[in-house]
DNA sequence: GTCATAGTATGATAAATATCATAATTTTAT
DNA sequence: ATAAAATTATGATATTTATCATACTATGAC
C-alpha cells in the first residue's frame, strides 16, 4: 500500500459531489488538505475485523470485498462494491471497530478523510447530513436486499446471479475476467467451492457460457438469467 | 387499527430521547402535535410493501417483524423488532416506497411523525442528525451481521439460535411464547417449515426444551446454546 | 527452470434438506 | 356447536448439497 498525502485533487473527483455538493467552501479546504489518499494493490487489506475506525474512508477507483472470515477459516463476503458504492458508512457512526474486512479486488485508490470532521460536518450543514444519511440508507438496502435475494435461489440460480451481476453492474460486458477466485464465489454466495466450480462446468457444458480459467463469456444471455431467476 | 391523533404523551414516551434529546423545545411542540399514535391488534400489517413512504414510525410498543413477500407465496422475514429497536430506518431516507412489510406479531402502538419534520429536524439540528444516523448505522448494521450469523449455521443451530434469540433478546424468560408459527419460523431462518418443526421435535425428544403448541420452555440451556454455536 | 503451493476440476459417497403424503390437532368462521 | 381451514406433526422418499478423495493446472518463490 502506498500513502500519498494530498495527492488528491479534489475538483476532478467523481466522488467529491456525494461530499461537499452542499458545504462551504472554506470547509472543503480544512478537509481537502487534511485527507489522505492511498493506493493499493490487488489483494492488499484496505481494512481489516477489530480495528479501531478511525476514518472515513471511500473508494476513488477499484473493486472491493467486504467481508468477514470466520475462526474456522471460512469466510463470507457480504458485497463486492465499487467506485461509489463504497464509504464505509457500515459501523462507522454507531461502532468503534470495524465489524468486517475490505480487501482490494483489482488496485484501489482509497481516500481517507479525518472522521471527526465528517462528523462537524454533518452537525453544522443539514444538507450534507442528509446526503449523508441517504447514501447510508442506499448501501444498507442494497446490502440487505441482495442477500435476500441470493438466498432464495438454489446453487445454479446463485452462480448465474453471480455471473450477471458481474457482467452487467460490474463490468458492463458480457467477457470479463473474474475479480474472485472459485473459493470467494463460494464465500459470496454460501455454497462450497466444489459446487461452484461444478455448476460452472455444468453452465459451460450446456453452452450458456465460455471459461478459459478467471475469464468468462456470457454466451446464452436469456438462459442465464432465467436459471438466475427461477434457479 | 385504530387511529388515535394525539394522545401521545412525549413527555413520557420511552422513545422520545432518541429523537428529541437535541432538539429546540419549540420544535419537540410542532412534531407532538402532527404526530398520529396508531394501534394495531395482532397480525395487522403495519407496512405494506410498495406503498409510499409518507412518515417516520416508530414501534412505541408491542413486536413487530419486517419481511418480504414473494410472489411464490413464500415469505423472507427480515428482522424480528421490538420498541427502540424499531424506525422504519431502511429505505426511509433513500427510497421513496417500502422495500418490505410490516406486520404486528403482538398487539403494538406505533407512532407516526411527519417526515418532512424530521427532514428538517435533521437539516437544522446537526447532533440529532448524528443521533438519527448512529441509530441508521446499528439497525443495518445489525441485521447484516445477524443474517451473517445465521446463515453460517445448519437447521438445528438456526433453530436453536432462534429460540434462544427469543429467549434472551425479546422476552428475557426460559418460559415464552413464541410470537411465529413455523411457518414464520421456517422464512425468518430459511429452511422448510416440516424440517423446522422436525428439529423442535428433536429438541423435545432430546430434553432441551419442552413444547406445549406456541408455548416453549426452555430446559437445558447451555445443550442448546452449544447446538447454536457449533450447529 | 524447478519445486512448492494454491487453485481448478471431477467423481464417489455421505449427509442435509426438501418434497410429498397423510393424519392429528388447533384455530377460525359461520 | 359445527364445519372448514390452518397449523402442527411425522414418515417415506427424492433432491440438493457437502464432504472426501484424487488429479490436473496455473502461479509464485528461489
Amino acid at each position: 500500500m502506498e500513502e500519498v498525502p494530498n495527492k488528491c485533487d479534489c475538483e476532478k473527483c467523481d466522488v467529491r459531489e456525494m461530499f461537499y455538493k452542499n458545504v462551504e467552501a472554506q470547509y472543503i479546504e480544512i478537509v481537502c488538505n487534511t485527507k489522505i489518499e492511498k493506493a493499493f494493490k490487488k489483494g492488499d487489506m484496505i481494512i481489516e475485523e477489530g480495528k479501531p475506525i478511525e476514518s472515513f474512508i471511500y473508494l476513488k477507483s477499484g473493486l472491493v470485498k467486504l467481508y468477514k472470515q470466520g475462526e474456522d477459516g471460512k469466510g463470507q463476503i457480504i458485497i463486492i462494491a465499487k467506485p461509489f458504492d463504497f464509504v464505509n458508512l457500515l459501523s462507522v457512526f454507531s461502532d468503534t471497530n470495524y465489524n468486517y474486512s475490505v480487501t482490494a479486488l483489482e488496485d484501489s485508490v482509497t481516500c481517507h478523510l479525518d472522521l471527526d470532521h465528517i462528523k462537524n460536518m454533518i452537525s453544522t450543514n443539514g444538507e450534507f447530513a442528509l446526503s449523508i444519511m441517504k447514501k447510508i440508507s442506499k448501501v444498507s438496502d442494497t446490502i440487505i436486499l441482495e442477500s435476500l435475494t441470493i438466498r432464495k435461489k438454489n446453487i445454479h440460480g446463485r452462480v448465474a446471479y453471480i455471473l450477471l451481476f458481474f457482467a452487467d453492474q460490474i463490468y458492463e460486458d458480457q467477457y470479463f475476467e473474474l475479480p474472485l477466485n472459485r473459493r470467494e464465489i463460494a464465500e459470496f454466495i454460501g455454497k462450497t467451492t466444489e459446487n461452484v466450480i461444478r455448476t460452472l462446468s455444468e453452465f459451460r457444458r450446456d453452452g450458456l457460457i465460455k471459461i478459459f480459467g478467471k475469464s468468462i463469456e456470457i454466451i446464452d444471455k436469456e438462459k442465464l438469467q432465467q436459471v438466475s431467476d427461477f434457479g
